[in-house]
DNA sequence: GTTCTGGCTATGGTTTTCCAAAGCCAGATG
DNA sequence: CATCTGGCTTTGGAAAACCATAGCCAGAAC
């Protein structure tokens, strides 16, 4: 099998990649790394909530049927990850609170948020329920698309992976 | 605060989506759908693999980090949900195996790998270490974008939300 | 000052997710 | 036939994620 050939239509693999067996991904995954921050159920229905504009405590308990328990917990840890901010405000007639908004490193994450939607609607079929993301004025349903920074839409077989800096990669190897 | 207006620069909400305490998600939200699939850390290192080229169990054991017991139990979810096939293959010498592939609906999980891949690269700014994904031939890096239908890119200010079809909403929750 | 309320926090327990280590079995090898 | 090996499976247990219920506290409301 030479380099990037494969049996199935996955990512072609190039370089010194395709010799996976020297190195390991460490912690050097940005999925793992992504997935410390936002990997549980409760992270991701709190964010969805956020999204769709909810701002209060009771609201994420309410709309995500989470427990009050693991929605603070929730809101604590994103907030210590910088996704939320908390800021006070105050209702007449009412003491002062914190409501949560997204800051702009959770606010990009709404790619993720329209792919992972976008999949889950391919899974039962059941096209009447739910919500849908459109664009406003323009009114037609989003999705969320691979392209290439010279603006190609890339399907998964015109793909491929590789290590960003071999040389050092290879180094950091050596006085491991 | 008038149909669709908010403080924070989120989705839109429109039409019954603004009034949201007359109805709840229940069973019906795309995100909570998908996350019954993948939504553990093990089955999206797993699908890592996968995306990368690997097809057998100890490769997944390996690269994952994951013990043997998880990417076992793991492997028979995805294949159960048909996000996996096994196919028998057998190498000189050795006796007949299954190996693991990507179905179509696997393959469709594209979009959410990239963009958990982007994200993460975000958080930490160690950026000679890790994998790249790019465009085979173009060589550009590749990432997730959010577009309409009608082929608009659509930033998170220009996007709104709204329930597919009211009515059935509204008819569904009369009878509940 | 007493009461009430909204916004959390604490407690105890169940389920899910994971790991380490040992076990098992089909079939190749000797 | 006996042994070995690759590919899982089983067992036992720790840790994380979750729920239900009860509690607590700042500051309106009275």
């Amino acid at each position: 099998m030479t380099d990037g050939q494969q049996a199935s239509d996955v990512l072609q693999r190039q370089g010194a990649f395709a010799a996976r067996d020297e190195w390991t991904a460490k912690g050097w995954c940005r999925i793992e790394r992504a997935l410390e921050l936002i990997g549980t159920r409760s992270a991701m229905l709190v964010l969805r909530e956020l999204f769709y504009g909810g701002t209060r405590f009771d609201e994420f308990a309410r709309r995500t049927g989470l427990s009050e328990a693991v929605v603070a917990s929730r809101l604590k840890q994103l907030h210590a990850d910088g996704l939320v901010d908390r800021r006070p405000y105050r209702e007449a007639g009412k003491r002062t609170r914190d409501e949560y908004v997204l800051t702009e490193r959770g606010r990009q994450l709404f790619p993720i948020l329209v792919a992972l939607m976008q999949w889950g609607e391919t899974l039962r079929d059941d096209h009447r329920t739910g919500v849908e993301l459109v664009h406003r004025g323009c009114d037609a349903p989003l999705g969320a698309q691979v392209r290439c920074a010279a603006g190609h839409e890339v399907p998964l077989n015109q793909a491929a992976v590789r290590l960003k800096d071999e040389d050092y990669v290879k180094a950091a190897l050596g006085r491991n």
